[in-house]
RNA sequence: GUGGUUGUAGCUCAGCUGGUUAGAGCGCUGGAUUGUGGUUCCAGAGGUCGCCGGUUCGAACCCGGUCUUCCACCCCA
C-alpha cells in the first residue's frame, strides 16, 4: 500500500460544512462590494515573474512561490551561473513564472494592460486565492483567499470614506461587531521622519514604530537606535509614543507636531477630512481610530493606511488592511493613476467568527427533506414526490437503498435534515405520505394531492 | 530564513525511570427495538505509536535525520 497521503504545509482541505461557512462570508462580502458599485475581475493564478518580483521588497521576493520552467530547464543554464550557486541569479534562469502573491499588483498590471477599455474611476473587486511561501502559524497559511476592493483613477478622499463605510457594512452584516478600523497616513509618517531629521530612514523608522504596542516604548527606541536613527531624532519623536485620547485631540497634537512639515500637514489634513466625514455619517458597529503607529503594509502606500483589528478579546492578527497608493501603476508604465483599496482576510475572519460562534445555525442544513427507502416500489413513489419537491426548489433526496430504518433515520439526523418523509405500503395504498418533524418528533399525514400544503409549511 | 514545540484508533487525548498482549471518552458497526433518529443499556470492530535510520537482549518512550502542527522572531491577511 501507498503511504498515507498528505497535503503541503500551510494548505487545507475544505469540507462541506466549512465551505458553507466560507460561502456565507463570501456572499456577504460580495453583496456589499456590489452595493458600493464595485465590479468583479479575475486574474491568472500565476504571473510572469518580472510582474511580481521586486514589488514587495526583498522579504516579499523570498516569499513568492516560483514555478519551475518546463522542459530541460537546467541544461539551459550557463556554467557560470550554475557553478556560482547563487540562488537569486539561478532562479531567474530556471523560473519565469510565479504564483500570485497578492491581488493588488496583478490588478495594477490589469489596469495598465486594459487601460483603454476601462472607464475611470474603476472600482473593482476580486476574490481569489494567493500564495506565500511563509512559515504557517495560526491564521497564517501558504494558500489563502484575499477579498479586495480597489478604486483607481480618483484622487478623491471620498473613496477612503466609502471604503471605511464598506468595512463597517460588511462586518456589521457578519454580526462581527466592535472591530477597530485603524487609520493612519503615510504622509504623516514621512512628516514625522522629516521633522525629527530621520527622513532618510523612513522605512526603518516606521517599521520600528509599528511595533509599539507589541514591544513597548523602550523596545521601539532600541530598535530605532539599532537601525541607525540618532538618539536626538528619537528624543524628538517622543511625543508620538504617548499620543492618546480621542481622534480629535490626536489630530490636534499631530497638527502642532507637524506644523513645519508641508507633507506632514497635508497628511493631517487628509486624516482630518476622513475622520470628520465619518463622524458626520456615523458607522454602524465599527470603531474608527487614528493610530500613528500603524505602518504595516507595502512600501507603495502613499496616503491613507488602513488596518482592521478583530474585536477586543480575540487573539488574531489583522483581519483586513489597505491604503492609498498614488503610483501603483507607475511601475508598469502608467503614470498619475491613483488607487486606493482594502482587503478582507477571509481565512482570519472565518476563525474569528468561529471563535465567537457567529455563524448562523441554518448553514449546516444541506437537505430539507429526506425520504425513507422502504423498498423498490416504495422508493419509486418517494422519488416521484422528491421530483415534485425539487421542481419547487426544495432540496430533497431519497435514501438510495433499503437500509434499516434506524440507519436511515440516523443518517437524516446526522445530516440535520429537518423533515423525514415516510412512504411505505400503507401510504402507497392510501396515496398519502407521512412527514416527521425531526426537531419536535411530531408526524403529519398528507395526501399526495396536498404537496403544496406541505411545502408551504417548510 | 532563525529558534522552540507537537505528532498514539475516524476525533479529543492518557500511556510511570525503556520491559510481555498500547488504553479511555466520543464516533462507528451490531443487538435490546423487523415502520422511527436525537436519550439509555449490552456487545464488537478499528492502531506500520508521523516517516526513515541508530542505541539496546528489548523502543510509543532514548539518539540523529526528515515531514507535519503550533509558538516566538522576520514579515504579513
Amino acid at each position: 500500500m501507498a503511504q498515507k497521503p498528505s497535503i503541503p504545509k500551510g494548505t487545507r482541505d475544505f469540507s462541506p460544512t466549512e465551505i458553507a461557512k466560507r460561502d456565507y462570508i463570501f456572499e456577504i462580502v460580495k453583496k456589499h462590494f456590489k452595493i458600493f458599485g464595485f465590479q468583479p475581475i479575475e486574474t491568472p493564478s500565476f504571473e510572469n515573474s518580472e510582474t511580481l518580483m521586486g514589488k514587495y521588497g526583498d522579504e516579499g521576493d523570498r516569499l513568492i512561490f516560483k514555478i519551475l520552467n518546463s522542459g530541460d530547464y537546467i541544461s539551459k543554464v550557463d556554467d557560470a551561473t550554475y557553478s556560482s550557486k547563487d540562488s537569486k541569479s539561478l532562479t531567474a534562469k530556471i523560473s519565469e513564472k510565479a504564483l500570485r502573491y497578492d491581488l493588488t499588483v496583478p490588478f495594477a498590471r490589469y489596469v495598465v494592460m486594459h487601460q483603454n477599455e476601462i472607464d475611470f474611476p474603476f472600482k473593482r473587486y476580486q476574490i481569489q486565492p494567493v500564495w506565500r511561501a511563509d512559515r504557517p502559524q495560526k491564521g497564517r497559511f501558504r494558500e489563502f483567499y484575499q477579498c479586495d476592493a480597489d478604486v483607481v483613477g480618483s484622487n478623491s478622499l471620498l473613496q477612503e470614506v466609502e471604503l471605511i463605510q464598506l468595512y463597517d457594512a460588511v462586518f456589521t452584516d457578519l454580526k462581527l461587531e466592535g472591530v477597530t478600523i485603524k487609520l493612519n497616513n503615510r504622509k504623516i509618517l514621512a512628516g514625522i521622519a522629516e521633522v525629527i531629521g530621520a527622513q532618510d530612514n523612513l522605512v526603518n523608522f516606521t517599521v520600528a514604530l509599528d511595533k509599539l504596542d507589541k514591544i513597548g516604548v523602550e523596545g521601539v527606541q532600541k530598535e530605532m537606535l539599532a537601525k541607525g536613527i540618532s538618539e536626538e531624532a528619537i528624543a524628538k519623536a517622543a511625543p508620538l509614543f504617548d499620543l492618546s485620547g480621542d481622534n480629535a485631540s490626536q489630530l490636534e497634537a499631530l497638527e502642532q507636531l507637524l506644523a513645519d512639515s508641508t507633507q506632514g500637514s497635508k497628511g493631517v489634513e487628509e486624516l482630518g477630512f476622513i475622520i470628520n466625514a465619518i463622524g458626520d455619517l456615523d458607522l454602524e458597529s465599527a470603531n474608527l481610530k487614528i493610530d500613528v503607529t500603524l505602518a504595516r503594509g507595502l512600501n507603495y502606500y502613499t496616503g491613507a493606511i488602513f488596518e482592521v483589528g478583530a474585536p477586543e478579546g480575540v487573539k488574531m492578527g489583522s483581519i483586513g488592511g489597505g491604503g492609498r497608493y498614488d503610483d501603483l501603476t507607475g511601475i508598469f508604465g502608467l503614470k498619475d493613476v491613483s488607487g486606493v483599496g482594502i482587503s478582507f482576510g477571509l481565512d482570519r475572519i472565518y476563525l474569528v467568527l468561529e471563535e465567537l460562534d457567529l455563524f448562523p445555525e441554518t448553514l449546516d442544513k444541506s437537505l430539507d427533506v429526506l425520504c425513507i427507502n422502504f423498498g423498490e416500489r416504495e422508493s419509486m413513489s418517494a422519488l416521484a414526490l422528491v421530483t415534485q419537491l425539487r421542481k419547487q426548489g426544495v432540496t430533497a433526496d431519497v435514501y438510495p437503498s433499503k437500509a434499516k430504518m434506524q440507519k436511515q433515520m440516523k443518517y437524516a439526523n446526522n445530516r440535520k435534515v429537518p423533515f423525514v418523509v415516510l412512504i411505505g405500503e400503507n401510504e402507497m395504498n392510501t396515496k398519502t405520505f407521512v412527514v416527521k418533524d425531526m426537531a419536535s418528533g411530531e408526524q403529519h399525514t398528507y395526501s399526495l394531492d396536498e404537496i403544496n400544503d406541505f411545502i408551504k409549511g417548510l
